[in-house]
DNA sequence: TTGCAAAATTTCCTGGTGTGCAGATTGGTG
DNA sequence: CACCAATCTGCACACCAGGAAATTTTGCAA
């Protein structure tokens, strides 16, 4: 707390140590994943190739899938940020818009877990599962928006909300060069901006028939 | 088969025991889960319980989460078939209301389960997951409606599907008298009609802008 | 009724995940 | 160096899951 304070305060020797352990067991572990597949790794297994004791891992991960699954909070708070700290004027849609532009320079984690997980079913959902809480996060920027409460029997946040999230999913899943019909960037763009059209369209009808 | 064509064929006193073992094991569980909660409840109790081994309960069913999901299957084929026997000119939209009148009638399982997933994030994680085959068996449907090829570029199936679904499973939650907020049928099916007109506007907008 | 073959159930076993706890090890500090 | 606290480890156990073989139950036929 004296010494330093070059810039971003050193976390000391400790939390280095720390901090390379947990990665050296992330990294390890998503290696073994994708040679051997994700239940013929066993921790064990994980433990001797990170040179630790099998209970060590619990230190760092609550459980094995957490391994596999630990950065979802990450997004889950980028997202959060995103829609909170966005331009004024800019609607959450295009928050979301933005959100995608800087996706691209996709985490080496996150295109790692997807050809792990694509080999198992409940892996599938329980990826899949990630998206419900960034669809309510959604849901609540676009009600804040319309102005309406959260407890008024407004349907619009709810299909917006997963309209997007369905699209966003689609266009993630494809921006990976490894996938069946993979698309560009502008292309993601492109349908994005689909989306919003159909979505203003609908809207419209709401408002016409409310 | 010579003797006891008696309409629809007993199927013989050894399928009738096995269909009731498995009844009981299943009955037993969700009683177990829904006073002790689902990881406060061991198989060796459910098996106790059931009066069976435990090892007896895995010939009946693949996991102990497979007691709680295993009417998944169910809902699934019977949404399959009400999309695919729907009356001739019925659109899938039209076809889905129906799904969720007849829906009303609610399963004991269903409903026991809702209460005993409510107490654990994973498990509702879970349940939440059960949507997205629903889902996908939607957008089929929807895109065969439209007569676009599964492979072309057209979001519209995806949108539509995830937009009913997500209205879907909002109803169907607060359709549950147990739930905060719960609505009657009429409402929901008032909801299920502003969703449809949301998606006439949305569709529309597409058109013209194609 | 009795005996036989198949199915169902049980018993015993092993492997893997996850947790509590006590003690050893290591970084930080005076 | 000596001390404290955080971290790591080893060992114990409970639980889920599945394999294999023994055992009981059932359906059927002589």
């Amino acid at each position: 707390m004296r010494l330093s304070e070059t810039g971003t305060a050193r976390p000391g020797l400790r939390e280095r140590k720390k901090q390379q352990t947990r990665e050296k067991i992330e990294r390890v572990a998503l290696q073994l994943f994708s040679e051997r597949g994700y239940h013929e790794t066993t921790l064990a297994e994980i433990a001797a190739a990170a040179d630790v004791a099998p209970r060590t891992i619990f230190a760092y991960f609550q459980s094995k899938e957490d391994i596999l699954f630990c950065d979802e909070p990450v997004v889950y708070e980028r997202l959060e940020q995103t829609l909170r700290h966005r331009p004024p004027g800019a609607t959450t849609v295009d928050a979301l818009r933005d959100f995608v532009s800087s996706m691209s320079a996709a985490d080496e984690h996150t295109m790692l877990r997807k050809r792990i997980t694509a080999a198992d079913e409940g892996l599938r959902r329980r990826e899949r599962a990630h998206s419900a809480p960034l669809e309510r996060l959604v849901a609540e920027s676009i009600a804040r928006d319309l102005g309406t409460a959260p407890d008024d029997d407004d349907v619009r946040p709810l299909l917006i909300a997963a309209s997007v999230t369905a699209a966003f999913n689609s266009v993630r899943d494809r921006l990976d060069p490894g996938s069946a019909d993979p698309i560009s960037h502008e292309e993601a763009l492109a349908i994005l901006d689909q989306v919003l059209e159909f979505l203003r369209g609908g809207l419209e009808a709401l408002q016409r028939n409310q």
